[in-house]
RNA sequence: GCUGGCGUAGCUCAAUCGGCAGAGCAGCGGUUUUGUAAACCGCAGGUUGGAGGUUCGAUUCCUCUCGCCAGCUCCA
């Protein structure tokens, strides 16, 4: 039969060699082939080859080989544990994307010394170099092999498999996995493996289940790069939001004030200020129009939109006054439907599209609570667009464009969307499914953006676009969300005035570009580790004198500066300069400038960048065309294509 | 909410196997007038998250509670 290497050599092999020797036949076979794609589907090396096929060889740089050996590093894991502790039971053990981890039912959290002795042991796995087989089971054979083995929560799974398919197994040494695979020829593969931590997590994810014993560990080929992965999780702590907000003043979260209620300490909202004037700004560009709305509102008009029903565990609980309930608000839409409701429509009045920084509340669970990434009052970049269905399309496409420009604006550019559609339990006629759903793919591809599908992933009342960005540290965040809404326009009964003199049901699209302000700025934070763009520092510069006889002159160049509409201040104590540029580079500002006589005399400034670059002497002219030319270049200004 | 861990000065962290709670930074007062990431001297700063219990004595041990952290689940 002919096999064929993908990019590579082709030749006959005999029928039923296995794939790695047919890879080493045809002269490429190599150390650091993990596994291989053949016809489309990754399998082992040891698998047999029955027909004539195309074969891909894995490496550690395919996000598939990649999965294979984190897959068989959860094993070799998974059997210093067993080796160690054999009254663990084994539960599941998968890939995730830079690391793995495997849960156990064991009778106590493993300790930190359990996990240096389990690691030391994974070491020495990986050094016998057991060889990695993989054998087929019959459904029952299987039930009656792990029951045997004690392994129950592997015959609870087996239990769950269709009948009459085969159960693979893989065995390595004494250690033996139910597994679907693949996985790589010898534990002898993996080159350095590293456990990361412990938690305790649910059988099955499912709170009502018994918790299991969770441990996280990563694997690489070199010790180099587990260390460089090290590095980066370092760095991650380095730049977290919580640390980082504290230590630049931005922001603090206090018991006495309440859990996951934020405080905007004033750095921290002059970041604020300046996003939300951008949103406002960038908003009224864009056609939208700016409303506000009440922290608060009858119970009644959360009955009417549904909240009550299937969001109130999510609320504050309601309070009474003069007779009647009120309700801390957890959304904006019934505010902004309200305002709708409030005249007759006519077709030509749509679109209309509501924007509003809406402050809302919701009751989080207290284990949830995370910095500014979860809170329980947060505000949302919320807008409400009512338009005729022929408008969708357009609508959508109009939003999309704006989100992108609006998360290009902060740095952000790289995004994952996801397109959901119909989940099981919804409301609405299919026609209106159809018509939403396809009217946001045809959106998406009038902008040529890639996306995935996310079947039966869309909220109850309509189908939705997910926006996902990437941060600099390539982790993913969702921020912006576009929501169709047929149940709202419904409860409400919303109406407008069509050509035909008739009623007719606009639709109601939400969309949020940030999602909250308060993760945002999370996001933002360590994003740039707390090192804002000229735009949206809050201290763009601190002018320093070297002695006190240039202080007229330092606060006349800040009076000039600030004159500009630059964030400037005077740091005139009686300190040396270096510890000056010292407390300006931990508060990440952007420029220091620096005035001694030299500087006074010829009216100039010594200007210093953000960690350490030397600018040089430049007039305070040419200093505020710099700051100028800093922030232009990072703050845009929307330039709607329709 | 669940499992585990942790709460000591404004911040970062020591110490107490149950016996006077201690440093650095920040703050305040002086000295110093300084050239690109930390000048020097001094002073002050604490019901050791809160409540209860055991004890001659609790910050340390126990119980409860509040909060934080890592996850699970959920989510903007």
């Amino acid at each position: 039969m002919k096999i064929s290497v993908k990019d590579g050599p082709s030749g006959d092999i005999q029928t039923g060699e296995t794939v790695g020797d047919a890879l080493s036949e045809l002269g490429i076979a190599s150390q650091d082939i993990l596994a291989a794609k053949v016809e489309g589907a990754v399998v082992d090396l040891s698998r047999p080859l029955s027909a004539s096929s195309t074969v891909e060889p894995l490496r550690f740089d395919s996000s598939e080989g990649r999965e294979v050996y984190r897959h068989s590093s959860t094993h070799i894991m998974a059997q210093a544990v067993k080796e160690l502790f054999p009254a663990a039971q084994l539960t599941i053990g998968p890939a995730l994307e830079d690391s793995f981890y495997y849960d156990f039912a064991f009778e106590r959290p493993f300790t930190p010394e359990d996990l240096e002795r389990i690691e030391e042991r994974a070491a020495e796995i990986i050094k016998r170099n057991l060889t990695i087989t993989r054998q087929e089971f019959s459904k029952q054979d299987a039930i009656d092999f792990f029951k045997a083995r004690g392994e129950h929560y592997k015959v609870e799974l087996i239990q769950g498999f269709p009948d009459g398919e085969p159960i693979t197994v893989y065995t390595q040494g004494d250690f033996v996995d139910l597994c679907r695979g693949p996985h790589l020829p010898t534990t002898g593969s993996v080159g350095a493996i590293k456990l990361l931590n412990t938690a305790g997590a649910y059988w099955r994810g499912d709170e009502r289940n018994p918790m299991l014993q969770r441990i996280y560990g990563t694997s690489f080929p070199t010790r180099a790069e587990v260390d460089a992965y090290l590095a980066r999780l370092e760095e991650i702590k380095r730049r977290d939001h919580r640390k980082v907000g504290k230590e630049l003043d931005l922001i603090s979260i206090q018991d006495e004030i309440g859990p996951g209620l934020v405080l905007w300490h004033p750095k921290g909202a002059a970041v604020r200020l300046l996003i939300e004037n951008f949103w406002r700004e960038q908003h009224i560009r864009d056609g939208y129009q700016l409303v506000y709305s009440p922290h608060t509102a009858r119970l009644d008009l959360w009955k009417t939109s549904g909240h009550l029903d299937y969001y109130r565990e999510n609320m504050f609980p309601s309070m009474k006054l003069e007779g009647s309930e009120y309700q801390l608000k957890p959304m904006n839409c019934p505010y902004h439907i309200m305002i709708y409701q409030s005249h007759l429509r006519s077709y030509r009045d749509l679109p209309i599209r509501y924007g509003e920084l809406g402050t809302v509340y919701r009751y989080e669970r207290t284990g949830v609570l995370h910095g500014l990434m979860r809170v329980r009052g947060f505000t949302q970049d919320d807008a409400h667009l009512f338009c005729r269905p022929d408008q969708m399309e357009q609508e959508v496409s109009r939003v999309l464009d704006f989100t992108f420009f609006v998360l290009r604006t902060f740095g952000f550019h790289q995004f994952e969307v996801f397109l959901s559609t119909r989940p099981k339990e919804s409301v609405g006629g299919d026609e209106h499914w159809t018509l939403a759903t396809s009217a946001l793919e045809a959106a998406l591809k009038s902008r040529n953006i890639s996306f995935h599908l996310d079947p039966g992933g869309g909220a109850f009342y309509g189908p939705k676009i997910d926006i996902k960005i990437k941060d600099a540290l390539g982790r993913s965040w969702q921020c912006s969300t576009v929501q169709v809404d047929f149940n709202n326009p419904e409860r409400f009964e919303l109406s407008y005035i069509g050509e035909d003199g008739k009623a007719h049901r606009p639709i109601m699209i939400h969309r949020a570009l940030m999602g909250s302000i308060e993760r945002f700025f999370g996001i933002l934070i360590e994003h740039y580790g707390g090192a804002f763009p000229t735009w949206l520092a809050p201290v763009q510069a601190v002018v320093m004198n070297i002695t006190d006889h240039q202080r007229d002159y330092i606060v006349a160049v800040v009076a000039q500066l600030r004159a500009a509409g630059f964030r400037a201040e005077a740091d005139l104590r009686n300190e040396k300069i270096g510890f000056k540029i010292r407390e300006a580079e931990k508060a990440k500002v952007p420029f220091m400038l620096v005035a001694g006589n030299r500087e006074m005399q010829d009216g100039t400034l010594s200007v210093r960048g953000r960690s350490g670059s030397n600018l040089g002497s430049m007039t305070v002219a040419e200093v505020l065309g710099l700051l100028g030319t800093e922030v232009k270049h990072t703050q845009r200004e929307f330039q709607p294509t329709h």
